[in-house]
Order: C-alpha cells, then structure tokens, then sequence
RNA sequence: GACCCCGUCGUCUAGCCUGGUCUAGGACAUCAGGUUUUCAUCCUGAAAACACGGGUUCAAAUCCCGUCGGGGUCGCCA
C-alpha cells in the first residue's frame, strides 16, 4: 500500500528543477547567492539543479569568464546535474583544454544558448503564425496587448495593465534571441519547476509570463530574492572597483595632462583607455586591477567577485554561510551554519522582501570565527595551498623556508591560528619572521616607548635577555622554556613582564605588535634572536 | 518621469501572515570595564530601532490608508 502511494506521487508530483544561469561576460560576484539557494533548493528536495550559459550577448560573452564561473561554483562547493561538466577541483575549470560551451552533461542540452538557435527559431515561428509577435527593423518583437497577472512566492500578487507594457525584442537583427525568450524557452524544456532569480527580473517576469501563456508552457514558480548593496546603498556591482580606482587615480593625477604622461612612462595599459576610464567613459575592471597593483597605485580593491573573496583568504563555507544570511535565515537566532544544515533547513517562505547591504565587518568577524574553529592541521593544511595557490610569487618566495620547515611551519601556524581573521594575514602579520636577520626597520614610536624610555631601561633589560638567552642550548630553545627563562628574568630584575617582553618584542619584530614571545623566538630560532638583539643595542643613544 | 517592490538598533535580522506574552530578542560594529608579556582571543556591561501621519481596535511593530525615503524596471544587456 505504501509502496503504491509512493508510486503515485512519483507520478503525479514533479520533482523539483531549478537553475543557475549566469551569463559568462565576466566573474562571478555577489550574484552566486541565486545560485545557492537555487542549488540548496533541488538538493533539499533530491531534485535537479542546472546550470545553464546565457550568452545571448555575443560581444561579451567569452569562454574564459565561463570557465571561471564555473571554478567559482566549484570553490563554493557548488555542484550540479545538468550543464557544463561539474569539474571535480575548481582549478580544473581554468584549464585551456576545458571547453564549458562543449563538455556537457545531461539530457536538455546543450546549456548554453548560443547553441540553441534553431530550437528558438521554432517558437518564433509559433508565434510569429499565432499573431503574438512581428517583424520590426530586422528584430523580432512580441506583442503585450494583455494586462498580466502572476504569483511570486516572495513578493506575493503582482498584476500590471497592459498599457504599462510595452512590445518588446525576443529576437535580435542578429538573429539571436534576447534574454526574455531564451529564458523562457529553455526553462520550459528543460523543465525547470522554480525560479529563483534577482529582484531585478521582478519586473521583467511580466514578459517572461506573457510570454509562457503565448507559448503554451506552464508556469514556473517564481521565487525572487532582495537585492544586495554597498554599505552606501548602491547596488554592489563590479563598478565598485572602478570607483575605488578612478578616485585614486584623480588624486594621483588631478589633470588630464599629468594622466597621460604619467601613463607613457608606466605604460601598462593603453593610454587612450586609461584616459576613457578616467573620464568614466567605462568602468573597466581590468584597468582598475592594473591600477591596483603595487608597481602602480598600489591600491586595496573591494572584494566584489567570489574570486577575490578566495583571493583574501576567505573560507569558501564561510562566504556561503554569510551570502545566504543576506536575504534568507533559518530562524531562531542561528546564524552560523554550514552547507549541510543549509541544504536541511533552507526555506523559499523565509526568504526577506527587503534588501541588504553587505556588511564586510561581519563577514570578517564570521571568518575569523570559522579560522579560529579549524583544527590546528587543517588550519596548517589550508594556509599551506592558500600560500601556494593565492600568494604573489614574491611572498611565497618569502615564506619558503617557513613553509619548507614542517616544524617550523606547525609554530608559524600556531603562532597566528587565533590571530588571523583571514588565511591571507599570517602572511602579513608575519612577514618580520622571514627576514632571517634584525629586523628590517624598527618603529621609532615603539623605540621610544620601550628602549629609549625611563633612561634607556629597555636597553639594560635586553642586555640581561642576551646574557640569559646565550646560555640556552639549541636543544632548549623552545616556546615553554624560553617563556619560563623570561619569567626568571623579570623576577630578577622586578620588573613586571611586560618590561621584559616588549624590548625584546622590538629587537626581533621591530615593533610592540607579535605573537606571544616564546613561540616568536622559537620560530626565529637562537642564533637570529640573539643577533637581533645584539643589533638592537647599537640604536641606544649616545 | 511612469510603473513595480521595499521600509524593526549604524548593519544583517527575529517578531508581522494567525493583533495582547515586545518595557522589541540575537549577531556584527561601537563604547566602558576585566583577564593578558604586546596584538589577538576571552569575559562582563552599556548605548542603540518598530520612517512619519492618520485610521480600525479594549489593545498595533503586527491590520488599512496616505506621506516621505530607498531599490528595481522602462535596452536589438542579462
């Protein structure tokens, strides 16, 4: 009997497919947050999740952008059933020989709409015959002679009169399709049951429904989600880099003149680009992340593409985890969860009307959080591939011999688990400990504060230190013991510890800033340490 | 401008549908203390919101109307 209910339903209720369609003109952004609830969606529900190239824009659609959509979908754990090949590591998207427009899976393809055209000359066919579209100037436009009426599951009963609409495009003089027909076409066949989108398309849904009833196809769920904006309340676009970099680059060149000639001496970009940019003739990404690098402005853009969030040193569960918390929670004052408990308890019905501006602070405070959870070797083991996959050349050169240490490398990680807020800061916070040698500059503000201070106390305390230090066998010299042998020192000398650490903080970080001392000194190891110090003497004054 | 949508602490939000339990809860940020060898962590506490105006009701953050504010659409972009 149950088994025959079971069938029934099987048979009588489809199961649910949803999709991700992004169109390759560029990286993925903020914008992946459809993506995942669409993909929680069909996983909670064991349905489909497609996901599907919309290049209809010849110009800017590029194989390259699909690829790195694609590896971004992938860092995030993203997977899906129908598409381009769900790669199994996202570095695999990038490779040359993967063609995201060819290496497809699944029975609805091809995925990508440039591949389509002869499926949508059918129904322009239909409609042309059925009298709800017609010829204008080389395109093909549809008739909206009909008030519209849908239910959106987020933003309830919308209805617009037909004199608000307008005819328009479904088929380009290029003979491709416009975004509002493939869409619908393409979700028809390949049975899409929601849709779950932007609020931008809200308004355009009125077309698409239109469109369905002129077609015959039934309806979709339409599930539209809030925007996400700037903390300023703009929309969170891939303008904000630009902007961050055209004001730099004004105040770096508040004339046109200097502009031009500042950009034939660096000459690294097309002077008459970088002059279109400057006069906000575009809002090039690519300028702005040439502007950005050190040998130029030598700026700090926002974080807008997931890439860059990777770039960062964000975990990709935790961008996840924050994403979705704009616009959907589960409730009850939880707010931090993984993608598990996302796929059990996600909800269309608890998705918010309202939109929300990105709160960078936050995120950071979720990172940090999720670091500090690792355990001490998966935090070792993650700081290891960031260095080798998302560091500079000249940083990962810097850290070479940390990382060539295992036990070097276990205190490295030690030293910063609970400092860093994302995998990226170790290596700032930490750079002093690669100079194999004194520090390279010494804060003058800490130079006073601690050395120079009550007559050059300091001084006399880093003498005792090295008297002390000197002493300590290589086979010693470690975090505890040295702790302990400081500890002896500032009994000594009655002082409180504070005293004793911090001279000898900046003798070997040239700040007041490090981890705590005896993990600083086993990592710098005995023989640089007591160099360091010995150095340190020489900048007593007089 | 027209049309559509939205409006709870600075920010993300819970509560709103099914009015009373809300002197509005949580988180991030902020501020003040405490722990600590610096930084970070951690602990304690504080300040902080129902956009405004009208209704409906014994009772409104919750229902209705208006005003104002914000976002979106109005492309042969998606």
């Amino acid at each position: 009997m149950k088994t025959q209910v079971a069938t029934i339903r099987q048979m009588t209720v489809k199961s649910v497919v949803t999709r991700f369609a992004p169109s390759p003109t560029g990286a993925l952004h903020i914008g992946v947050r459809t993506a995942l609830f669409n993909w929680a969606y069909a996983r909670q529900h064991q349905g489909q999740f497609i996901v599907r190239l919309e290049d209809t824009d010849q110009a800017r659609s590029s194989i390259e952008s699909a690829r790195r959509i694609i590896a971004e979908l992938r860092w995030l754990e993203v997977d899906w059933d129908q598409g381009p090949r769900c790669v199994e590591n996202w570095r695999d998207a990038l490779a040359k020989d993967f063609d995201p427009m060819a290496d497809q899976v699944g029975n609805c393809g091809p995925y990508c709409q440039s591949q389509r055209l002869q499926i949508y000359e059918q129904y322009l066919d239909q409609l042309l015959t059925s009298g709800h579209a017609y010829h204008d100037d080389g395109a093909i436009r549809f008739r909206m002679d009909q008030d519209v009426k849908f239910d959106d599951t987020v933003y309830g009963h919308i209805e617009v009169k037909a004199k608000e609409l307008e005819d328009f495009v479904i088929r380009k003089a290029d003979g491709f399709p416009t975004y509002h027909l493939a869409v619908v076409v393409d979700d028809a066949l390949m049975a899409v049951t929601h849709v779950i989108r932007g609020q931008e398309h809200l308004t355009n849904t009125t077309k698409h429904v239109a469109l369905q009833d002129a077609l015959g196809f039934d309806r979709p769920t339409f599930v539209h989600t809030p925007s996400v904006l700037n903390a300023d309340g703009s929309k969170m676009s891939k303008r904000d880099k630009a902007k961050v970099a055209r004001k730099a680059l004004k105040e770096h060149c508040p004339e046109e003149e200097e502009l031009m000639a500042w950009a034939i001496t660096e000459s690294a970009i097309v002077p008459q680009e970088l002059l279109a940019f400057y006069r906000k003739k575009n809002d090039s990404a690519d300028i702005a992340q040439i502007l950005a690098h050190p040998q130029w402005l030598d700026l700090m853009l926002p974080e807008i593409d997931v890439a860059d969030f990777r770039h960062s040193g964000y975990l990709s569960q935790t961008l996840v985890n924050y994403m979705v918390l704009l616009g959907w929670n589960p409730g009850g004052d939880i707010e931090r969860f993984d993608r598990e408990f996302l796929i059990e308890r996600f909800s269309l019905d608890r998705i918010n009307k309202s939109n929300a501006k990105f709160d960078r602070k936050k995120l950071l405070a979720f990172n940090q959080e999720s670091i500090a959870g690792l355990e001490h070797d998966d935090f070792k083991d993650r700081l290891r591939v960031f260095k080798d996959q998302e560091l500079s050349d000249d940083l990962r050169e810097q850290f070479g011999s940390i990382f060539s240490d295992d036990q070097r490398l276990t205190l490295f990680a030690q030293a910063y688990h609970r400092r860093a807020s994302t995998l990226k800061d170790p290596f700032e916070l930490g750079s002093f400990l690669t100079v194999d040698g004194p520090p390279l500059e010494y804060d003058q503000k800490a130079v006073e504060k601690v050395l120079n201070h009550k007559k050059g106390q300091g001084y006399g305390v880093l003498e005792e230190i090295h008297k002390v230090l000197k002493e300590v066998g290589d086979d010693q010299w470690n975090a505890e013991e040295l702790e302990s042998l400081l500890k002896n020192v500032s009994d000594d000398l009655q002082l409180s510890m504070r005293f004793v650490a911090q001279p000898l903080r900046v003798a070997i970080s040239g700040s007041t800033v490090s981890p705590p001392i005896g993990i600083t000194l086993e990592i710098v190891g005995r023989e640089i340490a007591l160099r360091c110090i010995e150095v340190c003497q020489h900048l007593q004054p007089g």
